[in-house]
DNA sequence: TCTACCATGTAATCTGTTACATGATTGC
DNA sequence: GCAATCATGTAACAGATTACATGGTAGA
């Protein structure tokens, strides 16, 4: 199991709750992992159960409980157990957008248009959490720092690619009706 | 149902079978869209069902038999209905191998190094398969052409991640003993 | 007022993955 | 002789997604 796995690797950092992990994994790693709190929050259950983890809620004021995570020695065993292990599997990847794309040569030009201008807005608003996350991940680990610039050159890859996609699409009709 | 309309897309080009649809999606556009055999058989066989497709069997000699499928009218009109609808949803990424390195602090430093070493040789292959497909759908179509770039683009920036992360993870010990 | 964000959870359903089964060919 | 690639499929299991339920705060 994924989500495990993710989950006690962010907990050797500092304890968390299971909002904040989901969030976390979205604006840090989503280009290496992508999680649901339906996932989430199961997970944290079997794994308090296995005792992985250990839970203490914290009450606040003005706002609902919080049930911070904590990783336990038993949860750290398990976890190098299993980044040692390596049956790697492939990738997987899974881009609604991008499958669209694809074949918008069968579709309307205008809706192609339209649906790249919201995905440079979406990448745009991630580079800017990524960006302003990333200094607090940086300190003294090689890893996570490389993994923090991967996330950003995706980042920007995406955003040249969006941009000069939307210029080149927009001109097509007007460079076939002069070569014809 | 994304492989469904993964298969459908690529229907309009031509007529497949079950094992090149796989392929051809590993090979062209693994980076929008992964699958596995166990999703292919079963959504053509439901697919063909539904009327959005028909299949005529090919017998080879000295070869297993090919069940060619082809998109109906039926077929297009779904396509070019989901096609146009848009209830994006968001990207799904797990990366088995990133997700291991992200936390690779806590692990051994070689065997970080002989993964990273590994991935390297996975996506120079790629590489060298997506370039040699890509001309072929080059042909005059705008988005297909873009995706094939975002391949690429998304391989060389891989390769170029790895490298530098391998060269920055093998100096890491010897800088820190001369900073101290 | 309405949207966005914080915060937790469950259950039904839908999908995906793995392992198995079968069998031929080509290149090393 | 062995591994890889071609070619199809099924069934059991594991995992993910959605929709629902609840309710507070902050800012536009």
């Amino acid at each position: 199991m994924g989500v495990k796995n993710a989950i006690l690797g962010l907990l050797h950092y500092e304890d968390m709750h299971g909002y904040r992990i989901k969030n976390h994994l979205e604006r840090n790693f989503g280009h290496m992992w992508t999680v649901n709190f339906g996932q989430i929050y199961p997970a944290l259950k079997t794994m308090l159960d296995e005792g992985l983890v250990t839970m203490n809620e914290i009450g606040q004021e003005n706002a609902p409980a919080r049930k911070l995570y904590s990783i336990t020695p038993k949860g750290k065993v398990e976890f190098i157990r299993w980044l040692e292990s390596a049956p790697e599997k492939n990738m997987v990847l899974r881009d609604p957008f991008l499958l669209r794309f694809t074949f918008f040569a069968f579709g309307d030009k205008q809706h192609a248009l339209d649906l790249i201008a919201g995905q440079i807005k979406v990448y745009e608003k991630q580079r800017e959490q990524r960006a302003g996350n990333a200094a607090r991940w940086e300190r003294g680990n090689v890893y996570v720092r490389l993994i923090s610039e991967l996330g950003v050159g995706f980042n920007e890859l995406m955003l040249d690619w969006l941009k000069r996609a939307a210029v080149e699409i927009e001109a097509e009709g007007k460079t076939k009706v002069k070569a014809s």
